[in-house]
DNA sequence: ATTAGCACTCACGCCGAATGAGTGCTAACA
DNA sequence: TGTTAGCACTCATTCGGCGTGAGTGCTAAT
């Protein structure tokens, strides 16, 4: 059995209409709201064929059909078409992007919110992460009488602050001494060889070995954090906007599952090398039961060498498809062109430059 | 007509009954359940007369009683005992904030977290707050080629990055020098002074303008950030556990309601002065028509002089007072406490120390 | 002051009928 | 062969009625 036009057309009709009013939909209402020129008793027949190829069904005997996931699947990689963003959507996505360029944290977090808004889902973005992470620069700072930060500064352009305390702090000439023998430390061996820098250092400051010893520790802590994906989430709530999760133990199940970071990290992980496409999982095609009526549509932003981070939708499967990959596909555009710009040395300023 | 013994009792079953199962309660059950030795023809009288005086109310006519919210502030101003912690709650406090000393922002997340999963209920807990901020030790350390992170560490000892994105990044040397350079300007005169501050930096450094007048800007914008209250929620996913809450319509209007930010601040500063009290607002004692159904316990705990924090509880109106306003005592002696010691010197190790 | 007894109220759950949206099938038609 | 009108059938949903039971308020007796 083959799909002539009018049963794409059919589809189509099912799917826009399912994703804009949760109801399941019948061959009279094709018929009248849809022009197609032909009877309900003839959509009726295409209807039945297109459940016989599983690409809708019906909740019960007498109700009207609803896409399936192989229903929606069909449409997101055949049917459905790329939409126009409004300017001023388009406008927001880059003031976002561009008014919080400079503090990662902050930006990623009004990314996060404002695809919230926007898209009316569940918005996760991850920090950007890079496979090899190297240490760029440290600087000890004092804060009282017994405690100094630490603020290591990644190669991908990370600042972190570890707060060391000390049984006593050195004045501010030592301190800066100090940072600057790790800092040529780390430059002369790598962080593998850590045992090297740590007789080095602890040679060259035998008064301050308890801040050596600990400073060294927190940067090994900086290094591997950064196996530990960053992320934020906005939107949660959204979800108890939609009609499917009005139930609210079916709410609370996908809560438990957003709050777990584990299951969100081999969501974004799993399956998918990281290259340019936006990538959608609809409902069961995860593997994921607490979020099978759920679709997740995610794209990978580049963030300097070898370092890139995710930006996840998370929606009922009956979600706007077509509008959150346009939204994707542009606030990753923004990122990256803002990205590159900087490190092509003409940039805008940040809102804290 | 005055309460004797026995409508005390009464009042106090109906009241602890009611928020374990929050389910009206009859006269028949209390005849069974407590033991007052008398028949529940006789407690149906006491309950007609504690009606009469708005301490319970009927929600409809052949429905048991519940507690009103004047029963529940007569009930937590003169009737409720103090309830003693079990060792591991109070060790599990201890330990939240032993571990998290140093970093303020991670301290009260875990902080919130911990309670959170403790009551479960709703916690709010705001970042200490002074009422004036003097700014401690600036440090410039290079990102890149065209940034510049200061690190701004204030007398309240938290420790607040912003980057400055600058068209060329002095040596260390000179960020150094710079840095010392500020710290002895900040000193010398008073930040109500930056006028003069500038003019001498600016004059010190005059090929360094750019980045001079950036990081002045920043610690303005640090200095004003103190006024901008940062606080961390935990467990609001908790409100649909109850319930009170289970039409997703409530649950929403409260969601909605701790988004709002400037709502939870007013929620909290209002009507209370500063003091070592826990204060609790039961239901439609505060006059937010969002959270009417919704009872709030706080308490504020001092860091170091002048600054305070504040700890607030928020739960359905059938919260557990007695065990709220204990583990708000138990946290906030231990961050007093350990606050202290810090002060004093004889500190335990961080987790990151 | 307390209690037993009784009439009364009313939310709740269950049943059955009516409703109506929607289907599948068949026969007729172009 | 594709399309259509017509019709019987299904079944979720709604609504009214009815029985049940928890709970009250009142009264009269203790």
């Amino acid at each position: 059995m083959d799909l002539n036009d009018r049963k794409f057309k059919i589809l189509e009709a099912i799917i826009t209409d399912y994703i804009k009013t949760a109801e399941p939909i019948g061959s009279r209402t094709i018929a009248k709201k849809y022009d197609l020129g032909v009877s309900s008793a003839t959509i009726r027949n295409d209807m039945s064929d297109l459940e016989e190829l599983g690409l809708i069904v019906q909740p019960h005997t007498s109700a009207g059909r609803i896409p399936s996931d192989r229903g929606y699947r069909l449409y997101v990689d055949k049917m459905m078409q790329s939409q126009e963003l409004s300017p001023e959507v388009a406008d927001l996505l880059q003031n976002v992007v561009e008014n919080n360029i400079g503090q990662i944290d902050y930006l990623m977090q009004q990314t996060a919110k404002a695809l919230a808004a926007l898209t009316n889902y569940t918005i996760v973005v991850t920090e950007p992460k890079s496979s090899r992470l190297n240490i760029k620069h440290v600087q000890l700072v004092p804060v009282d009488e017994r405690s100094v930060v630490a603020v290591i500064v990644t190669e991908n352009k990370s600042v972190k602050n570890h707060v060391l305390r000390v049984s006593n702090v050195p004045d501010i000439e030592q301190l800066n001494s100090i940072s600057q023998a790790i800092n040529t430390a780390i430059q002369n061996y790598t962080l593998q060889d850590m045992e090297s820098i740590a007789s080095v250092m602890l040679q060259t400051y035998p008064e301050n070995r308890e801040l050596v010893t600990k400073l060294l520790k927190a940067i090994l802590t900086a290094v591997k954090q950064n196996d530990n994906v960053h992320y934020y989430t906005s939107g949660v709530n959204n979800i108890l906007g939609f009609p499917e999760f009005s139930d609210v133990e079916k709410a609370k199940n996908i809560f438990r599952a957003l709050e777990e970071k584990d299951m969100l990290i081999t969501l974004f992980d799993k399956d998918s090398e990281h290259n340019d496409e936006v990538h959608i999982v609809i409902g069961g095609e995860n593997n994921m039961k607490e979020l099978q009526e759920c679709s997740i549509v995610r794209a990978d932003y580049n963030y300097g060498n070898d370092s890139y981070g995710t930006i996840g939708v998370i929606g009922p499967t009956r979600m706007n498809y077509s509008q959150t990959v346009s939204v994707l596909n542009a606030i990753i555009k923004n990122l990256e062109t803002v990205i590159k710009s900087i490190s092509d040395g003409k940039n805008k300023d940040g809102k804290n430059g």
